[in-house]
DNA sequence: CAGTGAGCGAGCTTCCGCTTGACTT
């Protein structure tokens, strides 16, 4: 054999190897081959950060295998993705495979996009491992190691056995529990809008204004007496047409897919977990389908626009398509540009081309999203007529904004129900009916048909769920494409955060842990500390900056924290949820605690007393077979699911809360 | 898709980011 060219995946090995012929063999790395051992640190820090790499036991085999294959080849291409961790995955086989013999020689190839062209042109220019970005990523590993792996055990001790501290999952409870923290100390605050229905006389056509200031100031009205003194003066009042205002909007598409707001996209369209959209994309990914589902980038190939220009020119006409292709920009920093934006693979398999294949309604879904996102972003951009309309009573003023499409462009994809995930937080905020506005004249007067006051409540700030907790960590920086979904999994699975009606709450636990490390270091996990880390990573990968010192500034501080911590620190007592029921055997409370399968109550006199029962959250639904209550219960592996409070007389259950 | 945590205590728990296929508990 004369070429083998090692990647990370089975399906990039395939694609390259249609494109190669057949002097090359294409093989996959299946991920880092080689990594920090997983039973202790793994870190000399005495010996200036010296790491011990280890070959994981899941990676023996084929590591074996490409080493047999390689000692046969006379030369080795390595052609991992063009990033930090595709350069060390490349620096890893290099240094188990090549040996220090002759043969094979090595040579790194990368490319931004998988094509022939791109990969040709690629092995063309084969270079040297890059050794500066090889170091960043050393860096990044081994400070996430040391914090995760030194504060760990740290919180074993003060806190709880078997939990957990890093640099991105602590903060992601972080900021679950300052949320919590800020919704439970809101108070809502009174407010009140008028609104009036007015009629045009001329032609009997009605609409609403909303009152929006007096004399010239904002207008904020706090209680029903002052609503009620407005509403009084205004009754009487002439409603004159001051100003009307037309405008063009133009309502621009959203970029492709990213694996973040493909995430966040089909959580709050389809409500599926992070989890499961990354496993139905995968499986559209290794059916051909769609591109790469792990990606932070927006970038499209030239091919893939040309053809959706094409398709939207035959399908819609050419008022839909642009007289430029629409070029997206990745704004993320941390983005590594490795590969494209999420897409179909082929824009001509439309979704409704594939109702009759053998896909389930999930995937058909997903699928959907994937191809509206980018078939829209590559569309003209919506136009909207709005008309802004400004009516004086007395000093107060009025003000209504109507907006009818005038030209629907990529918003003809969605009906009206375009695909944003800007649209995340707002799920509650009903939508107001844009209103038709009739025709209107400035300084017409109008009839005033009735106010109507009404009372509001200011909001507190929502939960996160999901999506908007992705979208958080993405804007800090936090965490990569292949660990968003891992990270929401982690801190459910640690009992830091519960889900409820796919929101997050903080548990005592989480609320326990986040405390004391913020308090005990509140450097590692301020939102500021990735950001500061990418900078000197990326230093590091412009040879401007050594990893190993780097490192050590960052290490010694925290050293010397945790052996004072160790000493001073007294154990963390957690605040204990403590419930109405009664202990039968000494008539104590029972309070909630963490056992190995969730929550459990057990009497608050422990050790005195030692009884425990199983938790159960009270739901409000009924028992559909014997009228009883319901309570939501966990299965062993942690599933929650409803069943009958009467169990197990009544045998009940429901993985759906029962109506 | 339901039976378990607390007698005692040794030994273990843990990170982030890259990627799929597991062999039985």
């Amino acid at each position: 054999m004369q070429n083998l060219v090692i990647v990370e995946s089975p399906t990039k090995a395939a694609t390259l190897s249609r494109f190669l012929g057949s002097q090359y063999i294409v093989e996959a790395s299946m991920g880092h081959i080689r990594d920090l051992p997983k039973s202790d640190v793994g870190v000399d820090i005495e010996n200036n950060f010296e790491p011990k790499y280890i070959i994981p036991k899941d990676k023996t085999k084929r590591v074996n295998e490409l080493k047999k294959l390689a000692a046969s080849a006379k030369t080795l291409w390595l052609a991992t993705d063009p990033d930090r961790e595709g350069e060390a995955i490349a620096w890893h086989i290099s240094e188990l495979i090549g040996s220090r013999n002759a043969s094979p020689s090595i040579r790194r190839v990368v490319f931004h996009e998988i094509t022939p062209e791109a990969v040709n042109e690629a092995f063309l220019h084969p270079r040297e491992i890059d050794l500066k970005l090889v170091d960043a990523q050393q860096a990044r590993r081994i400070l996430d190691r040391l914090v995760g792996y030194k504060l760990s055990p740290l919180l074993w001790k003060k806190v709880k056995s078997g939990l957990s501290a890093g640099r991105v999952q602590s903060v992601a409870l972080r900021l679950i529990v300052e949320r919590d923290k800020e919704i439970n100390a809101f108070k809502a605050i009174e407010y009140w809008s008028i609104e009036a229905q007015l009629e045009v006389p001329s032609s009997s056509q009605s609409f609403t204004s909303t009152l929006v200031s007096l004399n010239g100031k904002k207008l904020e009205v706090r209680n029903q007496a002052e609503a009620e003194t407005h509403v009084g003066n205004l009754q009487k009042a002439v409603f004159k047409v001051l100003k009307v205002e037309k405008k063009d909007v133009r309502r621009y598409p959203p970029p492709p897919f990213t694996t973040s707001t493909l995430q966040q996209t089909a959580s709050s369209r389809l409500g599926f977990s992070a989890k499961k959209t990354m496993m139905i994309a995968q499986n559209l990914y290794e059916r051909g389908m769609i591109t790469y589902m792990r990606t932070d980038s927006v970038n499209l190939s030239g091919a893939a626009v040309s053809a959706a220009r094409e398709y939207i020119l035959e399908e819609f006409g050419k008022n839909y398509l642009p007289k430029n292709a629409r070029i997206f920009k990745t704004k993320s920093k941390s983005a590594q540009e490795a590969h494209e934006a999420i897409r179909p693979s082929s824009v001509k398999v439309t979704p409704d081309s594939l109702k009759k294949d053998s896909l389930t309604r999930d995937h058909l879904r997903l699928y959907e999203l994937i191809w509206k996102r980018m078939m829209g972003g590559q569309m003209s951009e919506a136009v909207l007529d709005q008309t802004s309309v400004d009516i004086e009573a007395l000093n107060y003023l009025f003000r209504t904004v109507g907006s009818v499409i005038k030209f629907d462009g990529w918003l003809k994809l969605y009906g009206n129900a375009p695909i944003i995930e800007d649209e995340i937080n707002s799920e509650k905020e009903e939508k107001k009916e844009e209103q038709l506005l009739p025709k209107l004249e400035e300084n017409e007067v109008l009839d005033l048909l009735k106010l109507l006051p009404d009372q509001h409540f200011t909001e507190p700030p929502p939960r996160f769920n999901e999506a908007s907790l992705i979208k958080r960590l993405e804007e800090l920086g936090i965490g990569r494409p292949s660990t968003y979904a891992p990270i929401i999994s982690t801190i459910q699975d640690r009992f830091y955060v519960e889900k409820k009606e796919r929101k997050f709450f903080a548990t005592e636990l989480g609320i326990a842990v986040t405390t004391f490390l913020v308090t005990h270091f509140p450097d590692v996990f301020s939102y500021q500390f990735t950001a500061d880390m990418e900078d000197r990573l990326d230093e590091i990968a412009e040879g401007k900056r050594p990893w190993r010192s780097t490192i050590a500034e960052f290490y010694e501080p925290l050293g010397k924290k945790i052996a004072i911590t160790e000493e001073s620190a007294g154990k963390v007592e957690i605040e204990r949820e403590i419930s109405d029921k009664k202990c039968p055997d000494c008539g104590s409370n029972l309070v909630v605690k963490f056992g190995r399968f969730g929550k459990f109550l057990a009497c608050l006199k422990f050790p005195e007393c030692k009884h425990t029962e199983g938790f159960e959250e009270r739901v409000d639904a009924i028992c559909p077979d014997c009228g009883g209550d319901i309570v939501m219960r966990r299965t062993k592996k942690g599933k929650p699911f409803y069943g009958c409070k009467k169990w197990p007389e009544c045998k009940f259950a429901s993985w759906t809360k029962p109506k």
